[in-house]
DNA sequence: ATTACTGCAAAGCATTTGCAAATGC
DNA sequence: GCATTTGCAAATGCTTTGCAGTAAT
C-alpha cells in the first residue's frame, strides 16, 4: 500500500523499522537530560515495543522478554516501560488506579467522570453529544456497543 | 421535596432511605429469578451501597464491614459486588482487565478503542467530535483536562 | 433435609521493591 | 572509580478461592 493509503492517525508501517530509528534518539535525550544511563536493556525494551504494533501487556512483553538471548528481567521491563511512558512513547491504556471502584447506579442516568489526580476527586457528567458519536462510531465500525466509559483526568482548577 | 426538582448528579440524600426500598425488592427478584438466596450478609451489603452516595472502592467497603454489629466478610462483600454488579444495580468503574495495557504512540494521533469483550480484539477510532465536547465539559466544569480515555465494550458484528 | 452461602485463611497474580552484583559513563 | 541499573527474589496488596461450618428454603 501506499503510504497516503493510510488514513488513521498518521502512523506508517512500512516506516516501522525506520519509527523505531527514528524515536529511538528521542528517547536518548530524554534520558540524558534526566541524567539516565542509556543501557542494553532499555533500548532491547524499546525495540520491542515498537516491534509490536498492537497493544500489549507488561506482563506479556515481560515474558517475552524473560528468555532468549536478549533477556531482560520483569523489574526492568516494568521499570522501563515508566519510562517510556513518562517519556511519552507509549500510553497505558487503564485507569491509574488499580483497585476496583463501584458506584450505585440505581435511579441515576449514565454518566461519566472527571477524575482530578491531585485530589482523586469524580466530578460526574453526562453528555449527549458523545453517547451519540459513539453510536454512530460503533455503527460505522459494524460493532454492537455493550456500554461505553468515558474518563477524563487532569486537576480541578483552584483546588 | 419533590423528585422533579432533583437535577442530575446532586443526589438529595434525604431520599437515601426509599432508593433502597425500592430497589431492594428488585435484587430479591433478581436472586429468585437465579435460585439464589436472600441472606442477612447481602442485605447489609446491599444497604450499606445504597448508604453511599459517592463512589467508592470494594476494599474499602470490605473494610467498613469488617467490624461492627452487621459484619460481613471481605469474601462475602467481593461477591455480593459481583452480583449487584450482574444486577445492573452498581458499575465498576474501570476496566474489566486488571493488568495493564499499552501500545506505542509514537506518530499516532491521539485515539480510543472499541473492545470486543468476545475476541478481546481492539478496534481503534479517534473522533474530533468526542475531544471538542470533553473540552467544552471541562471547560463549563472547570477542570483542566490532562488526557482523556473513551473505551467501547461491546462485540463486532459477525464474528 | 438439602443445598447454597458465609467466614476464614490461604492462594493468586500483576506489580513493586530492596539489595548485591554488574554496567555505563 | 563511582553512581546508576540490573536481576533476583521476596514483598505488596487487592482480589479470588477452597473448605468446613452455618443458614436459608
Amino acid at each position: 500500500m501506499g503510504a497516503s493509503d493510510k488514513k488513521f492517525g498518521e502512523s506508517v508501517h512500512e516506516g516501522e523499522d525506520r519509527s523505531v530509528d527514528e524515536a529511538w534518539p528521542l528517547f536518548v535525550s530524554f534520558l540524558k537530560g534526566r541524567a539516565s544511563r542509556i543501557t542494553q536493556a532499555r533500548r532491547i525494551v524499546f525495540e520491542r515495543v515498537f516491534a509490536r504494533h498492537d497493544h500489549f501487556r507488561a506482563d506479556d512483553l515481560s515474558a517475552e522478554l524473560a528468555s532468549g538471548e536478549n533477556r531482560v528481567s520483569r523489574g526492568t521491563v516494568y521499570r522501563t516501560l515508566d519510562l517510556m511512558t513518562e517519556a511519552g512513547f507509549v500510553q497505558k491504556i487503564r485507569d491509574h488506579d488499580v483497585h476496583a471502584h463501584y458506584e450505585h447506579i440505581y435511579g441515576h442516568g449514565r454518566h461519566h467522570h472527571l477524575i482530578c489526580e491531585a485530589s482523586g476527586d469524580f466530578i460526574e457528567f453526562s453528555s449527549k453529544v458523545i453517547s451519540e458519536e459513539i453510536a454512530r462510531i460503533c455503527a460505522e465500525k459494524n460493532f454492537e456497543e455493550q456500554f461505553h466509559r468515558v474518563v477524563v483526568f487532569g486537576s480541578r482548577k483552584g483546588v
